[in-house]
DNA sequence: CTGAAAGCGCTTACAG
DNA sequence: CTGAAAGCGCTTACAG
């Protein structure tokens, strides 16, 4: 490693430690007595004898050599990155999604790159900068409505997969729950408990709220019942704030329906705080079959979305969307599974 | 824009749509009047005239100019990207944790890479290793005790700071919970609430589970109490497996404490299969004040971690390391706080 | 199958 | 303050 000798000759304060050298490809091509241009191409998938092969895995094994991914990444023009930008990672659909992209991503070779826009326009406006700077090869995109409605405008120098929400523009690939399918199972599932004042409690972020909504005004219409749909932020704590106000009024609905996870917590919240017993005083369902739903008391009624299905049809359709580029955007719609529990058992009085 | 001029004379095959090209620093440079030398000065902080710079910004403005990272970082050889490995990113401490080093880092204008191991070594392994292939600045780590004890052999590039858990190397900086403690804060409440069976399940993976369960030892032995400590796979289906037998035995304990929130979620599954009345039948305490721990009923007893803290004190270490990389080794440890709920309420008799 | 050479898109001494 | 030139560490036509 002459290298190393050349490095403790300069002055003082130039010298680095061994372990801050770093070995490239040019120390390897002189270790195993070949050019750079070999030591690449045994390392990747180009043609190489079997001898010389083997004399360069030596080599590297020798000097513990490491590529440089951003060379590479110059040098080859494709940083083989997927991007993944989600509205809120604390909210578990999103962390579960998210492990699926990375599962797919890593066994085609690929690294994600997870950013968190907590619903957050401005945010998702710099990430989307962020990712054009990292030349990624293609997105998957939680976006807030607000986002999805300028995406048409924007141009992005990769291709892009919605996920849980779509604009209206019918400009990308997608793959997204049957949201008013979903949500009127649900609503129908109430009123056939016998719950006749059932609200609806959506976050005012998303597509995927309003949707929902849809689904909610839909079914009770459908049954002749008056809807009473409120949007909040999506967070807990708007939830809880909105639904205590709600609660107060006095012809208060016997049952709940929300839009997420965070929203279910929130409602939870809330009746506690009020003393009202779930279902008997309020009955609840919402989405998302967190761990925690099946652990409270009562176990919450809620829609399963198929969460890993998801991540994998998102990275299933950006390859073949980076494959034929020209091909027609297409739009997986996929079903939610209700899964009923306490929290939505039957009026008293009803069968 | 010579440049599209040119793609368009290309052969069909190769000619490229607009939003395929990539506008570079010499596209500005030509479109400002200046050399690339100054485009890049005037985007960073190098000394550039008022009005020169001005011209670079209409001219990044008119082209649409985005810097290429990997560009930047293979010529700049600083990547201003901190790694961050995780055991478990469904584990919500991990996802505060990341949220808050995001945070810092953001705040720093780095970006940060998040990997999850699944507690699995080799897996460990392999983002180690990757980490060095993106010349990463600095690692923020969580592994696992196997891992932990290897690290002292393996030379990295990079300074690391270990959250969560730690070697017995004291080879790196770290920033933990006082574990030992805080168990014993648990265990000692239990029996002050006059429970005398007190058995401990604790993940076998992590140095944490270790420090807690050595804590619970303490608290018992000092109290003249026998401990009966078990250890299990960090995931609730473990928890709640081990526990069901457990359970079934004779003389079976009247209270469990358990080192995460996954165990509790699996400890109270289990004794819920068993239809065992908590806390009568069986008090339960843990760690991690999740929202759902106060949310479950009764509320969950639990020793609250400083998790924003614990990411952002990561941080700060790893910036001191970075800027004086000799200074002596530092372990800052933090405290938690019991959260007391109803799952460890009195038992009957006891004040 | 192999090597010499060019170049990906930047930044940064080096001169002026 | 500004520009010309070199070079970060790779990959990939181009020859042989």
């Amino acid at each position: 490693m002459q290298n190393r000798l050349y490095l403790f000759m300069n002055t003082a304060a130039k010298v680095k430690t061994i372990s801050e050298m770093t070995v490239s490809i040019k120390d390897v091509a002189r270790a195993a007595g070949v050019s750079p241009a070999t030591v690449s191409r045994a390392l990747g998938r180009g043609p190489v004898s079997d001898a010389l092969r083997e004399q360069v895995a030596a080599a590297v094994r020798a000097t513990g050599y490491r590529p440089n991914l951003a060379a590479r990444r110059l040098r080859s023009q494709h940083t083989g990155t997927i991007g993944l930008i989600v509205a809120d990672i604390r909210n578990p659909f999103f962390t579960a999604v998210g492990r699926a992209v990375e599962e797919s991503a890593y066994q085609a070779g690929m690294r994600v790159i997870l950013c968190n826009t907590d619903e957050d326009p401005e945010r998702e406006a710099l990430y989307l900068g962020l990712m054009q700077e990292e030349r990624i090869t293609g997105l998957i995109f939680a976006p807030t409505r607000k986002t999805a409605d300028q995406l048409t405008r924007r141009a992005l120098d990769f291709p892009v997969v919605l996920i849980d929400r779509v604009g209206n523009s019918g400009l990308h690939d997608a793959v997204v729950l049957n949201n008013v399918e979903a949500m009127a199972d649900l609503v129908t599932h109430l009123i056939e408990r016998g719950y006749r004042r059932i609200g609806g409690l959506f976050g005012n972020a998303s597509s995927t709220g309003a949707q929902r909504r849809e689904g909610y005004e839909a079914a009770l219409r459908r049954a002749g019942l008056m809807p009473d749909a409120r949007l909040v932020a999506p967070s807990a704590e708007a939830a809880a704030a909105e639904l205590k106000q709600w609660l107060s009024e006095p012809q208060r609905p016997d049952a709940i329906v929300v839009s997420n996870s965070l929203l279910l917590m929130g409602a939870i919240k809330a009746a506690r705080a009020m003393s009202l017993q779930i279902p008997s005083d309020l009955a609840l369902a919402g989405f998302d079959n967190e761990s925690w739903t099946e652990l409270v008391e009562p176990g919450m009624t809620v829609i399963e979305q198929p969460v890993e299905q998801i991540g994998h049809t998102a990275m299933a359709l950006l390859y073949e969307r980076l494959k034929t580029p020209t091909q027609p955007v297409r739009k997986v719609v996929l079903s939610g599974r209700c899964i009923v529990r306490g929290s939505t058992a039957a009026v008293v009085g009803v069968a």
